[in-house]
DNA sequence: TGCGATTGTCGAAGCGCTTCAACAACGAGA
DNA sequence: TCTCGTTGTTGAAGCGCTTCGACAATCGCA
């Protein structure tokens, strides 16, 4: 293994000048640098990531706890978590898996000090970890938005005004009555922060327009198409749906297009909209820059930088009116 | 932070004695051994990882490059991660998220001494990281069996056995003309290795019995029920279907479904295979099992153990007959 | 021309742990 | 009684890095 201690004496200088060459905390004259970096280069020297940490006090790695629960939907979990990892990278930072949804495994990151900051995925409206989190000495970011996360820093995305802006476009569509199919029933009843706030945004909106709407859990398979039947046979002028849930989407948006009058719109990674021709609109739920925007958090924290304890991405309306990627391309260049 | 010298102090002991009774690599009286422990309660000691892996050369991490690609089944790829990062904590392991699919994450996280293995998922057939980990240091283990693994160590699901097995399966139920609806276009195109394992088992075990046999890649969207349609106007004497496509498989059953004497078997896990009732059969695709064994494999190589090449998890015929869990446990009550 | 400030480099002291060699203390066999 | 193994414990030497304090060498300014 070449250790800084090859390079030192390939460059001709001390240790300490190799070091203060890779971190730029001293000045070093021109010549002296490119002779080491040359050597660093020649011998493919990399550093000992466990000596520095020892030495440094910081392991540049970021706990993650993901969720790997029935009922989340996978698709979004994964491009989250691509986002965290390849910001992360940007920043010299790695990705450690934490086993999800026991505190001790925070515990023992932080207190093994294998991890400078935690990262927290799929919160609950009152979840058992945020009492954990105020005990530890990292500091965490939560992506999710919990009661009680006063002092925490939370990044998601503004589920709630999804939830408006969904009810005012179906509204403004012309509907006077809608229904929101929503997660499955144990995200539900987990609690799960995002549902929650989603169904708020969307009664609200409705409340204010005096259209009457309801709301139904969703299993996430075909069966999905049965809760559609029954909520049409309940509700006859149901003419306008909000579908947020990955594994129903398209069986529900390929059951409505075959009712007459039937208008979806879906909340959905942009990717997956695409792949819907029959809704008539969608808001995309940028997973990815939800996990970049969590890392550039932590980030910040790390870094001593204030920043705002809770941060929102905005909720848009793609205006993709069910055309399909190419077609749109096509639109666009016209 | 609490140390090692705390812990020594505390019990009344040198450092060394504190650290042979943690790794037992020592003969420590029984009343040292307990006073050293109730001192490592008492303080609620942790050993520092990074201190820990400078002085013993070995990190206790394995790095796995997980796939964050499209057209990936991202539930089997979270049941496996899930699996992977469950059997690596058995064993005191813990779990670093590699960015996929570069050759460089490899040698900076062996090079940097972060991980004491490496674990590779979604390996494509003539994968250019095989070249990659030949080089270094760290043992790795594939999920995956790439062509040229010679050398390394790989363990996967038999996907070949699991194609003869639908094919069989679909025989014996009296088919005289079957086809198999796989992976989509990207996957195929990537020469991913189990999707080109699934065929060759498929078409083998038709030729024997001569049963014509075609395959179709399949779109994961209820586009997919567009492709059923074609095979059906091309090919009308097709009765049999094997699927294996996560996200078209519920769309294509139930659309099969409404075709008289069409009959489908379907490779996936068994959770999946439950939700989906107008199954005939399905082969159950053990996601979970899959990490674990990958780990396994992983662990017994660090431990200096001879293991097999290759190892693939066997294909069996979950008895499903298109029943919901409740009701097969029923029957099984009967 | 002299003197303080700046610039560039280095030696050495850790960071918290593992592990080797050494060594008391003790019992057993001759 | 003496010697030789065991058994249990310890001090100290690292592991590879960062960083502090020190110190020449050079510079700017009076």
């Amino acid at each position: 293994m070449v250790t800084i201690a090859d390079v030192a004496h390939a460059a001709g200088v001390s240790i300490s000048t190799v070091s203060y060459v890779m971190s730029g905390k001293r000045t070093i004259s021109q010549d002296t640098k490119e002779r080491v970096e040359r050597a660093i280069d020649a011998l493919e020297y990399r550093p000992h990531a466990s000596a520095r940490s020892l030495a440094s006090r910081s392991t540049n790695v970021i706990g993650l706890q993901a969720p790997l629960r029935s009922g989340v939907d996978v698709h979004v979990v994964m491009e989250i978590v691509a986002g965290i990892v390849r910001e992360a990278r940007v920043h010299h930072y790695d990705i450690l898996l934490l086993t999800s949804d026991d505190a001790e495994g925070l515990h023992r990151a932080t207190g093994a000090s294998m991890v400078d900051a935690l990262l927290l995925m799929d919160v609950e409206s009152d979840d058992p970890r945020i009492a954990t989190l105020r005990e530890l000495a990292a500091p965490s970011v939560l992506v999710g938005l919990p009661r009680g996360a006063e002092e925490l820093t939370c990044v998601d995305f503004d589920f709630e005004a999804a939830g408006r802006l969904a009810a005012e476009r179906l509204i403004a569509l012309g509907h006077r009555r809608v229904a929101l199919l929503g997660s499955p029933r144990e995200v539900i009843d987990r609690h799960t922060s995002y549902a929650e706030r989603l169904t708020r945004g969307f009664l609200a909106a409705c409340a204010e327009h005096d259209i009457p709407a309801t709301v139904h859990q969703c299993p996430t398979t075909h069966e999905s198409v049965r809760v559609l039947n029954a909520v049409l046979v309940e509700h006859p002028d149901v003419t306008g749906l909000f579908i947020h849930n990955e594994g129903a989407l398209a069986h529900v948006a390929a059951r409505a297009a075959t009712v007459d009058g039937l208008e979806a719109v879906a909340l959905c990674p942009a990717d997956i909209a695409r792949t819907v021709p029959t809704l008539i609109d969608s808001i995309d739920l940028p997973a990815e820059g939800l996990g970049r925007a969590a890392t550039q958090a932590i980030i910040a924290l790390l870094a001593g930088e204030s920043t705002p304890k809770v941060r929102l991405l905005p909720a848009v309306l793609a205006s993709s009116r069910g055309a399909s990627a190419p077609e749109r391309a096509e639109v666009a260049v016209r």
